[in-house]
DNA sequence: CGAACGCTTGATGGCCATCAATCTCTGTGG
DNA sequence: CCACAGAGATTGATGGCCATCAAGCGTTCG
């Protein structure tokens, strides 16, 4: 990172699995080529597009998903600062999903030449970049798992634990606090629920005292009954120690 | 592959997307060590474990799933001849999911060094692995699609018309005729049904005339129709045309 | 030959989708 | 400044999809 600056979101992230040296640093900076502000709601790469580029999101909330014909959508994953989007299809020759901001964003390309020559100079750097495109896998698989085996409020439990654990990782928020952007419409499309029913569990779930979610803030109330109930187990995440010091 | 030898599973599908050299089909050779066979049933990598492996499948098939604690299983994927077991997660410390064999299998793990060294030699290699790995996470997001929003039916169709796909891609059959070991339990737990829903699912299917799986056969009676169907649409699977020649 | 496994069918009920309506809040233009 | 539109949240009513319980069948294998 530049002189001074404060830690971007992505090498706050980075670092706390690989600790990174002042040139890596630079050199995760230097993959970061024009800023780029989308507006929300805007689509960034739509699914079937070619010649489709990654990036880094710097600020604010996109998501990744998928739309059918008969218009139902499916959320494969929301992006929270300091992730990256389309990192894991740039080798499929056409992206195989839609990115989209939900609030304001701001982006940077990643440039693949300079991705593939910071990977020569830094296998640290290599290291991590791998690292979190395969945590990012193991929690698609997870929210696979989520969908097909738990009820809706195990469902929505899961979600907001998986959450707070990646707010509290870039800082922004703790695991049991944190400002959640998304409507119950995002929700439910990320869910496999109706916005109805997803709009009844968050009732459930906030008269049990477990939790509540409202004007945008999630406030884990109970946490530990709430792992219970959702079966929450966050070594997916893999973020319980560095993995390389 | 050595002088001689009938083309393995893998090198027959990764030649369909990079057009690999003799050196380059050797030196996938060189990936594999010891080749072990393992029974039906038996687990090769269990969730949570450290220090695991990644394989190449070579013979039989097997599945990647997750169980939870009330019991449920869902399964991830299937893996077939030539699909790599546990690439995607080799960097995190623990695997995040479990792998078994479905029917006897045979599998090579892969060593560390000799996949590093390889794709230090051998750009054109490394780009055929990372696009199979590429297109196994299309896969598993499309699943998510399946169970998330689609109904029991069109799921259903959609698997059968995408394992075709696979099949016919490593010789082993056509799109719409080919032998497929599971059971409906395993089936099950990859959909996200209770098997004797699936069950029901099945036989309406085969009322209408578009597929048949009964003895471990399956037969796409009429593949037009169940496209349309289950709303399938193969483009996430990038195979119309080779990557690199 | 019995046990185990897998497949099949019937009956019942619950979870959740869908339709419909209301309410709040925010932003916008007249 | 207010009327209005639109997005989001909320609640009620109804019904269908699919889970679950229960039972029986065929096949394989020890």
């Amino acid at each position: 990172m530049s002189l001074g600056n404060p830690p971007s979101a992505v090498s706050k992230k980075l670092s706390a699995f690989v600790a990174l040296s002042g040139d890596e640093l630079r050199a995760l900076d230097g993959l970061q080529s024009a800023v780029r502000p989308i507006a929300p709601g805007e689509q960034i790469v739509i699914e079937g597009q070619a010649n489709h580029q990654a990036f880094i999101l710097n600020g604010g909330w996109a998501c990744s998903f998928k739309v059918l014909r008969n218009g139902s959508r499916q959320v494969v994953d929301f992006q929270v600062p300091g992730d990256f989007l389309g990192l894991r299809s740039l080798l499929l020759r056409k992206s195989d999903h839609s990115f989209a901001a939900v609030t304001a964003i701001e982006v940077c390309e990643i440039s693949k030449a300079s991705l593939l020559e910071a990977f020569a100079n830094s296998p640290r750097l290599a290291t991590a970049v791998f690292w979190a495109v395969s945590r990012d896998e193991a929690m698609v698989v997870e929210h696979l798992v989520n969908i097909g085996r738990r009820s809706a409020t195990e469902r929505t439990a899961h979600f907001f634990l998986e959450l707070g654990d990646r707010m509290a990782l870039i800082g922004q928020g703790t695991r049991t606090a944190y400002a959640c952007p998304l409507t119950q419409y995002h929700l439910s499309d990320a869910l496999g629920l109706s916005a109805i029913h997803l709009n009844r569990i968050l009732r459930q779930l906030r008269e049990k005292k477990l939790m509540v979610f409202q004007k945008g803030v999630v406030t884990i109330t109970n946490r530990k009954r709430l792992i219970e109930l959702a079966q929450f187990d966050d070594e997916y995440m893999d973020e319980n120690e560095p993995l390389l010091r």
